[in-house]
DNA sequence: TCTGTGCATTGATGTATGGTAAGAACCTAT
DNA sequence: ATAGGTTCTTACCATACATCAATGCACAGA
């Protein structure tokens, strides 16, 4: 996958001129991190927005039995974040982790609630990003209502091509809300379906 | 339970100060459901937001079954709205329906967009809502995620023990993401447990 | 090259939840 | 009070998915 940058991001997704994306650079910067580094970790207070420039990170909670379940794959040109933690203050539930090395454009919560109050184009920008989440949860949410494992699966993988050859199938097992073992026979399922057409 | 108007929530749960508010109430207006009426059908677009004063809502969607899954309760103090609709000015995917004798206070996007682009404070009331409704959404996927239908049950019962009175338990079950006959099953199982202690 | 470690697969079996059908309990309207 | 609808429960059986344990495979490090 090759590298997304921000600014190019925003020029391509957004209606905010040049002036505002070089005054956004000139306050963000980029970080590095391993394979296996975390972002964030559960009980932090989230500062910052977190833009995958290149490399991928995963959003995931441990149940009280020690079980990992992620809410979230983050690509390239994607926004990660706690959006609780960070709007609320509050200690994150959850972990954010990079699971590939990842390069992260870092943009300070403080700087967006400045600009949001300065520049309305920034305003309706992240008035954007929200309603995308809200669309994308609520998505979900009726997927695991409503779809059975196999049928998650296939969404998945007609969703997210590229995700799901990126990460491990434990990983995508614990996105649909399986164990790897019923994942594994799901596709040996799907694989003898397709070959009998 | 009681009618709560939109002012005095708004005057209860945020700072928009008077003069706001009395402009708000001005240019909305309030509308009465009866039992069963949709204040929303799939495939409709949605242009208003709805502020509950008294009654019950619910949203939902129906699969390739026929099946209904319901994604939210919405009691008195409650918004509700097809959000994607509503920004992206596309046909709704679930319906929105009364179910109890529902007095709506309908907030028109059009308004809501006027203000947040000249009352910086409504701009901040808004992005509250949007902030508070990924925080629930969020937590619902995590629990879909990791936790037992009696496990959400109980949840349930906790986070919204005023709406388990007021609906059937079909719609209980519904929103748990179960069968009305396993609710049934693990409430029977409940009982015991509790008689046991 | 060997070896360890993590991941995927498989089989045997267990458990949670679903499907069906019948009856009981409860509303509501006449 | 009766009838007709809906909701809830229960019993029996079916299925989807989990759990446990063993094996194989690929790849990284000494």
């Amino acid at each position: 996958m090759n590298k997304i940058t921000f600014s190019t991001f925003l020029t391509s997704n957004t209606d905010l001129d040049e002036t505002m994306i070089a005054e956004l650079m000139r306050h963000c910067r980029t970080l590095f991190f391993k394979k296996g580094d975390f972002l964030l970790r559960q009980g932090d207070t989230c500062h910052a927005s977190f833009f995958v420039e290149k490399g991928l990170v995963r959003q995931y909670g441990i149940d009280n039995e020690g079980k990992e379940h992620i809410l979230q794959f983050a690509p390239e040109g994607w926004i990660v974040t706690d959006r609780d933690s960070l709007y609320n203050k509050t200690p994150a539930a959850y972990f954010i982790q990079a699971i590939e090395d990842t390069s992260i454009f870092l943009i300070e919560e403080e700087l967006v609630s400045k600009l949001t109050k300065s520049h309305s184009n920034f305003t309706t920008f992240n008035d954007t990003l929200l309603h995308n989440h809200i669309r994308q949860l609520t998505k979900r949410i009726y997927q695991l209502l409503s779809a059975s494992a196999e049928d998650r699966y296939l969404s998945f993988i007609k969703t997210y091509p590229d995700i799901l050859l990126r990460v491990p199938q434990t990983m995508v097992a614990s996105y649909l809300g399986i164990t790897p073992e019923s994942l594994s026979r799901v596709r040996k399922s799907l694989s003898g379906k397709n070959f009998k057409k």
